[in-house]
DNA sequence: AAAATATGTCAACATGGCTGACATAAATTT
DNA sequence: AAATTTATGTCAGCCATGTTGACATATTTT
């Protein structure tokens, strides 16, 4: 009669399905896609002894040069003892530069190399050729759709920060 | 002259962006889109001392449920000391439950129990609404735009799994 | 002069991947 | 019937990347 946790529990033999009032398609959709969208750049991490925490940093360093390292934590929302270790890697390797804030002498400006430049060109590629391909059926139209998409499904208080990265049409 | 890795090299003052010929803004808003659509389920995770890897493998048990060790393993495509460790505690708690294969008895046919398909649902609840406001402001027709690309960034090769998965219009 | 801030660093810990090696039971092949 | 292959489990150790807490230093602000 005791339902105790270690006696085994009666299976249950249904699928988990749409019925059940939850959008199983799209949550697995973006289980997936995301996996195989970030196998591409780490086969390419693995030659550098990088893993996906280097990636992140030389993207964004990239994308804002000269951004402090407060403002590089905001951005990735880790702590800097995580962010510490993959930096200095970074930095050793020649892939980043440091350079004294101009105002404020405590900051660190964070800029990459042409080195990290180009590895972060490299990393970038394949991801964008997956979605091209993926772009491919779609209509002109659609990549509006999904970008609103995507950027719905971030929390509300971090789409400015998207928004005002450069170079896009997003932040326009 | 030599340019040697310790010194410092020039840095790049320019961002890269959407000139450089790589779809930057898919890639950024993949990568916060994913955050954040992970993180609803991780708080409730972690009131169990569960952790994304437990998700994985109850939210697929759920899915497919007499599905055996090989055939989960191959959905997540990790190692199976990797599995075990979280699969042990699943069965240990009573969220899932074994039962020896019917035609062959080395298989393990796996199972949720009741409270295995409570907390699956728990869980997926939060990502769908997610899901639900992102898609507030879309067309009707938007969602199969939506679902169409997320499909096709997967790996060919996968997709057949997805379409496989019961109870959503993608299989038929 | 004192307090707050930006950064760096040391130490310890948790999660969830990985490889390699080996054990067992059951099915398949010879 | 014996040998081999297969499905699963398990032990041990390694690595990457996240965490917390504590403390040091330089610089700016009050």
């Amino acid at each position: 009669m005791a339902d105790r946790n270690g006696g085994s529990a009666k299976p249950i033999k249904t699928a988990l399905s749409r019925e059940d009032g939850v959008d199983l398609a799209i949550i697995e959709l973006l289980f997936f896609a995301y996996r195989d969208f970030t196998s591409d750049p780490d086969k390419i991490l693995a030659e550098y002894d990088f893993g996906r925490a280097h990636h992140r940093v030389l993207h964004f360093v990239n994308r804002m040069p000269g951004l402090t390292v407060a403002e590089l934590l905001d951005v990735l929302k880790i702590t800097k003892q995580s962010l510490a270790r993959v930096l200095k890697q970074l930095i050793d390797t020649g892939h980043i530069v440091q350079a004294q804030g101009p105002n404020d002498r405590r900051q660190r400006q964070l800029y990459p190399s042409a080195k990290g430049r180009e590895l972060a060109l490299a990393l970038a590629r394949p991801q964008s050729s997956r979605i091209h391909e993926a772009l491919k059926a779609a209509a002109p139209a659609d990549r509006t759709v999904i970008e609103k998409f995507l950027r719905a499904m971030v929390n509300p208080e971090l789409r400015p920060q998207i928004d005002n990265l450069p170079g896009d049409s997003r932040g326009i």
